[in-house]
DNA sequence: CGTATTCCCTGCACGC
DNA sequence: TGCGTGCAGGGAATAC
């Protein structure tokens, strides 16, 4: 479900309830999501205060005093703050207990989740080899262009790498492509510097207007506080085959690349 | 190494 | 109503 927009979104709902916040447990009632859960994670966290939530890539990171608590969503996970003690669901596979009687529960029904700790001084696995923050400075068409040189894989696959450019998943890829006027199908490689420049502006800018309307609600995204998102209004292309293109009027089509839906507009996309 | 395919899991929309 | 099929926003393992 949730790409970098909608990951963001969730790390703003949570953190005024999780700052400062000390835990008391943590309870896992499956012994793995997408990997397993660290068997000893509840004494690891207990005690410990979060200092702070951050976003790195798709992943959220609640610094502690002693290490960090990785949480990713996976496709289907949402998290909420709730009163302690609430009944667990079905799919209700996580609960951070904090001391002032409130939890953090992820509820993830596909189960392509992760839950994972980062001793202190470490960089988790994971985390290792993620591409630049397409938020911030380190990310531009520049680079871009230099990591494509030789790369025959089409462009739309090569700016989904987290390898290249963190937090782009199927919505937002489809939809920077078409505000950059680009193919989905291009070989990364034979993208002018000029057009790579245009897309790190298209990716950049897309991710922050659905930052800023809350993320896109398909299915069963809400925030942490239940709201929905709101760019599903402003969906160019994805999940719009059939349907005319806002911008030129041409009937919008629909390919797929490595089992993914990837809609284009075949006139303003080359 | 780069690229394409397959799979993890459940829910849901759809057609019959 | 019930059942089968295909698809879903991520990402890693595997097979070339």
């Amino acid at each position: 479900m949730p790409e970098l927009p909608e990951v963001e979104t969730t790390r703003r709902g949570i953190e005024p309830h999780l700052r400062g916040r000390r835990i008391r447990t943590a309870i896992a009632r499956v012994p793995a999501l997408r990997w397993p859960i660290p068997p000893d994670l509840d004494v690891q966290l207990a005690g410990q205060a979060v200092a702070d939530v951050q976003r790195r890539a798709k992943y959220l990171r609640l610094v502690l005093e002693r290490g960090s608590l990785l949480l990713h969503l996976g496709m289907s996970g949402s998290l909420r703050v709730l009163p302690a003690g609430l009944a667990a669901g079905r799919h209700d596979h996580f609960d951070l207990v904090l001391a002032d009687e409130r939890m953090l529960r992820l509820t993830d029904p596909r189960r392509f989740g992760a839950v994972l700790w980062q001793p202190p001084g470490q960089v988790h696995p994971r985390l290792q080899g993620l591409g630049p923050e397409p938020l911030s400075d380190d990310f531009s068409g520049d680079g871009l262009w230099r990591q494509s040189r030789g790369r025959r894989a089409p462009v739309k696959t090569f700016i989904m790498d987290q390898r290249v450019v963190v937090g782009v998943g199927n919505i937002y890829a489809a939809e920077a492509l078409f505000a950059a006027g680009i193919h989905p199908l291009r070989a990364a490689g034979r993208i002018s510097r000029q057009r790579w420049q245009a897309l790190a502006v298209a990716i950049r800018t897309v991710l922050a207007e659905a930052i800023g309307r809350g993320g896109t609600t398909l299915r069963d995204f809400l925030s942490p506080d239940g709201a929905p998102g709101y760019f599903e209004q402003e969906l160019q292309v994805y999940g719009r085959q059939g349907q005319p293109c806002r911008r030129c009027g041409a009937e919008l089509r629909l390919l797929r690349l490595g089992g993914r839906a990837s809609s284009y507009c075949p006139r303003c996309q080359r």
